[in-house]
DNA sequence: AAGCCGACCAACCGCAGTTTT
DNA sequence: GAAAACTGCGGTTGGTCGGCT
């Protein structure tokens, strides 16, 4: 199944099989259900935690977002959000919109991403020292910046333009530097994590440059995350399917 | 035991993009 | 180039289950 009938021909398959559903129906089935490399089980802090890095990214691209967790369909991720993940974030005080604190003054309604800061953020901000440390991680989570990370690289940015382009994949390199140690252990950077290893966005080798703004204000130094300081984002990285 | 309620998740729906004719 | 067919995606719905009263 999946071949013949299935992945790539799902109109005859309902014929096939005998079954009264449409393909559309079936193929539905096949990816969420019955497809034989489905993870099945609870998500794991692991995946907790990627899924918010990567909806902070990229917003609600569940297919994407799949894409970067091997066995989990878009549509157990969408689920998982709405019912799990949402709540763990307005539990510590996040909205799992925009992943800003809840008290903090809402901006454009423009799909932006805002980056941390080298400044740390305020603590009347973050609420009771209880929780400091889960906001903490997760701030620093939706910045893409480790909290461990010793060193200031960068200051909050203004929103920026999600222009993005297509451009030739980068290739894997023998030589990609070394996942660098977090407090729990060893883990990629976030670039990486992203399997763009490699690629401009790695920070295991930050690059200081200028960030595109949409408000004008002029440049600032930091990590051209994504590529979008030069505007070009290996988009296939990203797409796995 | 029965009813209510919330959580969970598979499936449906409509739209947009892509491919084929 | 236009129309039709197909595919993929994201939002939403509805059924099921378990916990609580």
């Amino acid at each position: 199944m999946g071949r013949t009938h299935g992945e790539g021909c799902w109109r005859s398959l309902p014929q096939a099989a005998g079954l009264l559903r449409c393909g559309k129906s079936c193929r539905l089935r096949w990816i969420n259900y019955l497809r034989p490399d489905l993870k099945r089980g609870n998500f794991t802090e692991d995946e907790d935690e990627l899924i918010i890095k990567l909806h902070s990214l990229l917003g609600n691209k569940w297919s994407l977002i799949a894409g970067r967790l091997p066995g989990r369909t878009d549509n157990e991720i969408k689920n998982y959000w709405n019912t799990h993940i949402r709540r763990k974030l307005l539990n510590r005080g996040i909205d799992p919109a925009s992943h800003r604190p809840l008290n903090e003054p809402a901006q454009e309604a423009s799909t932006t991403i805002s980056f941390s800061t080298t400044t740390p953020v305020k603590e009347e901000s973050l609420g009771s020292a209880k929780e400091e440390s889960n906001k903490d991680k997760i701030i620093c989570t939706t910045a893409f910046l480790y909290k461990e990370e010793k060193t200031p690289v960068q200051e909050r940015c203004p929103d920026l333009n999600l222009e993005l382009r297509i451009s030739l994949p980068c290739q894997n390199q023998p030589d990609h530097p070394q996942p660098f140690k977090t407090g729990g252990g060893t883990s990629l950077c976030f670039a990486c994590s992203l399997g763009l290893q490699n690629s401009k966005d790695c920070s295991c080798s930050f690059i200081v440059g200028t960030i595109g703004s949409s408000s004008g204000a002029g440049t600032k130094t930091g990590y051209d995350f994504l590529g979008m300081k030069s505007g070009v984002l290996d988009y296939r990285s990203l797409e796995m399917k």
